[in-house]
DNA sequence: TGGCGCGAAAATGTCAGACAATTAAATATA
DNA sequence: TATATTTAATTGTCTGACATTTTCGCGCCA
């Protein structure tokens, strides 16, 4: 079957949506292997080349993936959750970083969701999530550590807190909003006046998820959003009297 | 200057890694010019084959844009709202239809979600969401509409009560949230009886929304989230008995 | 002097054909 | 029967060429 194309936009670009469009409306089905590279050469009536560009497209987008050898080829891929983070965590990251997002937005989106979280996390933690998340506390009140590791503990423990929800697809969602603050959180120097407050708000969190009182963890992250606000504008404020515009 | 590769993957994908963390690195800006293909091929030491399948799959995740002619070549794109909603929605799709996602998983995390953006939307609402709830709740009432249009009605409703909380980051994550479930809800047959019930809902929540009423706002989204639940169970167990494994 | 057309140059887009590398199945061999 | 070898299919990569698009500058003419 020969399908037809027109000449607007890269070839390239026109076959990966063709295909792309067979795997989102079901037309294609995991797993399932695609024809072979000179097949849809002949189909599409292109050339190797061309056909190859196309499939690096989807294959960037996780959608297929791709196997040498004699009965290799391209094939649909099951889009996992673990690839589904990693995308939507580079997305989100350049997103804030691209768009010059002001902190407070970001802030504010990051624990309005968190905060939707809560409730689902005091019902159902496990004893796994409230481990990680007591050790990441630990690990915050070691006096001598950097402003990264700290940040990146706390991303480590907010991201526990969201899997304690046991919802996959609300962890898959909140990734990005965890991941993709930490480069703005690691512009902020933490004193240890803040690390103490921040250390405290986490075990309150902890404790509430422990216990299983929703409103009270709920009143936890509000106290620590609003805390985080603070110290992000603070640091905000330097940077700009530093380089005016 | 020449860069090393390894020979572990394909080539076309380190090199793709390789400015992709240029990009997120911030080593490289926005709108600044790439290399020409010829030159990066020289950079790697690869042909420009495999450099433009690079170049595809960074064109894929709209790192990139590219411009044929004299002073044209690969640009580092800004990542732009819209751009970042369709992927998104496209990956939280497939996520859902590849994963074989309860109805219920997939209802909480979406309504969780909605509900956190609610308070923000009843101090923030401007006259057009408010607008754009009540032309799709009168769009909802009307007699004879077909489900698919109902529920891309749904959607459209849902979608401005996200953007009325004001926040792009919000909004972007929730995106994919509220698309998502699109599919799913396409399988339910709504009576008459249940869509009045939805409009209801619907009009209490633009109410709310409209006054200001953040705790209002979130009791009838909680209502609506379980009587949607209700709804898709049934649906669910429908199928389940039509097809049974 | 000022606009207009036209060609040169630079870059991406596409093609054709070849060879290398990898893998699984079929076949030959001990 | 178990193992080694061949073979075929397929993706990965390279080379070289040509097509197309776009900008720049030059010469021409009013």
């Amino acid at each position: 079957m020969k399908t037809e194309l027109t000449n607007q936009t890269d070839l390239s670009a026109q076959i990966a949506k063709a295909i792309r469009d067979a795997i989102i409306e079901g037309r294609m089905i995991v797993d399932e292997r695609l024809p072979s590279e000179a097949e849809l050469a002949a189909e599409f009536n292109v050339s190797r080349p061309t056909v190859r560009e196309a499939l690096k497209r989807l294959a960037a987008q996780s959608l297929i993936r791709t196997q040498r050898g004699a009965h290799g080829g391209a094939f649909v891929n099951r889009l996992s959750y673990e690839e589904a983070y990693g995308q939507q965590i580079t997305t989100a990251t350049l997103l804030l970083s691209m768009n010059a997002v002001r902190f407070e937005t970001a802030c504010e989106a990051r624990y309005a969701l968190e905060r939707a979280c809560a409730p689902l996390a005091a019902t159902r933690r496990s004893p796994d999530h409230l481990a990680t998340m007591r050790a990441e506390i630990h690990r915050q009140a070691q006096p001598g550590l950097s402003d990264e590791s700290f940040c990146a503990s706390d991303v480590t423990f907010h991201r526990a807190l969201v899997d304690a929800a046991d919802n996959p697809v609300l962890s898959y969602q909140l990734a990005g909003a965890v991941e993709a603050m930490q480069p703005l959180m690691n512009m902020i120097t933490f004193t240890e006046r803040s690390r103490e407050a921040i250390v405290g708000l986490h075990t309150a969190i902890a404790d509430a998820i422990e216990i299983g009182d929703a409103a009270l963890a709920d009143a936890n992250l509000s106290e620590l959003a609003a805390y985080t606000l603070t110290l992000g504008q603070g640091a905000m404020e330097k940077r700009a009297r530093k380089s005016p515009a």
